[in-house]
DNA sequence: TCTATAAATATTGTATTCAATTCATGTTTC
DNA sequence: GAAACATGAATTGAATACAATATTTATAGA
């Protein structure tokens, strides 16, 4: 068990921005300039163009043609889209998830609810947000349909980056938490109506809290990207 | 009108590939020489690359360390995932389309149906299949969702390669013709239910006509890329 | 001072080069 | 003759070098 996996260099830039992202540390329309974040990795562009093509190509990054790459920046239409997909989605990943879910699979969604709460009473805002992210990455994957699954994981993105862009400062969580674990409970006791419900109200709260006329303002790459 | 739009060289790959596995005229499996694309499309390697790189993001070839890239092959397992998530999705951008769909997008979907049997009768199969993926396109499109059309595109072209995979030799698709002009009827009136019902069943039409014990023999690459 | 133009700079697009790994082949040894 | 090992060819991974485009700055003229 020594060996550690070896993955390509661009799969683990590629995990950094998309982590960077779900914690909402950045704000949309951030300028990506590849040299910087060759050397901000140390690796050569080659790298940093594949990792950046793959995140263009999830819609969380937007290339122009010799101008750069900047985290995407929608308008409040092509949000609600986002928005629209998702719950779609999510509330047909349920209840599929509600066919296959096991004991297991329920304590393992109520830790990660723990460990987002424990993350936030710690202040570590970002760690939380990304484990919420992963409470439905969870769901995805107990639903056991890889192209889906994939799928939820670029929603669940997009709408990380739609809210770091929109979000009213200081919004409260605790709310859509509870709502985790309601949704856990209508899961393990295999109602599909009510898991759908759940979900579909869920990510609508999410899409209330927004507010598309908040600006965000600039941060320096090297600062989020130091850690790691 | 002159101004040709200046894409980027890797696009045009893409495209190039996509087009193909939509007609399916390479088989799952293929091996995708990097050194030798770069030959056919006149383009250095870095430019296949990156088309690559993007084809497998799709999920639609498959790249391994040192030993390659190949045109995705599933197990049976795999394939019904995937057929279970366009029935789900596109079930759901269908009723979507009933809502939004206009006189003009009808004909347009009619017009699709009757260039797709002119294309079969003229005995251009690739170009018949292809159309029919269009039409499905089409219907995302008129479902003004961005992210769903763009999955639904994904799964269609994955589809298209499971078919070329295990397809029964010479299975007619003309019921699956009529089921498309059904489709725009129902849309037409907006009977969401209707639409849905027969989307479903369409889909399901699609995996019941492939054989999972089908196998398949390589063809040369430079033989498909030769036209265009 | 403002504007327009041109040079300089910065950034991305593409090609080429080098390194690392895999696979096949052939040779040696028992 | 079979197995282990070594060697060479083929292929991808990554870095570097070069070209094209865009942006900024500087400068000249009104």
């Amino acid at each position: 068990m020594k060996s550690k996996k070896v993955i390509n260099l661009d799969e683990r830039v590629y995990q950094r921005v998309f982590d960077v992202i779900l914690e909402q540390r950045l704000p949309a329309g951030t300028k990506l300039n590849e040299a910087e974040l060759a050397r901000i990795f140390a690796v050569s562009r080659t790298v940093i163009r594949k990792a950046l093509v793959r995140l263009a190509h999830d819609g969380v990054v937007e290339t122009k043609k010799n101008k750069g790459t900047t985290l995407a920046s929608v308008t409040p239409q092509e949000a609600h889209a986002v928005f629209e997909a998702r719950r779609i989605t999510e509330a047909a990943v349920v209840k599929l998830a509600c066919q296959k879910i096991t004991a297991a699979d329920a304590g393992s969604l109520r830790q990660l609810i723990d460990n987002e709460l424990v993350a936030e009473s710690e202040g570590d805002h970002g760690k939380a947000l990304r484990l919420s992210g992963e409470f439905h990455f969870k769901i995805a994957d107990i639903a056991a349909n890889p192209p889906l699954a994939s799928f939820v994981r670029n929603l669940v993105s997009r709408i990380s980056l739609i809210v770091a862009q929109f979000e009213t400062a200081g919004a409260p969580l605790c709310h859509l938490q509870d709502e985790h674990y309601e949704l856990v409970n209508a899961m393990e006791a295999r109602d599909e109506g009510l898991a759908e419900t759940l979900m579909m109200v869920h990510v609508q709260h999410i899409e209330d809290k927004i507010d598309f006329y908040r600006v965000t303002e600039s941060v320096p790459l090297r600062e989020i990207f130091s850690n790691s």
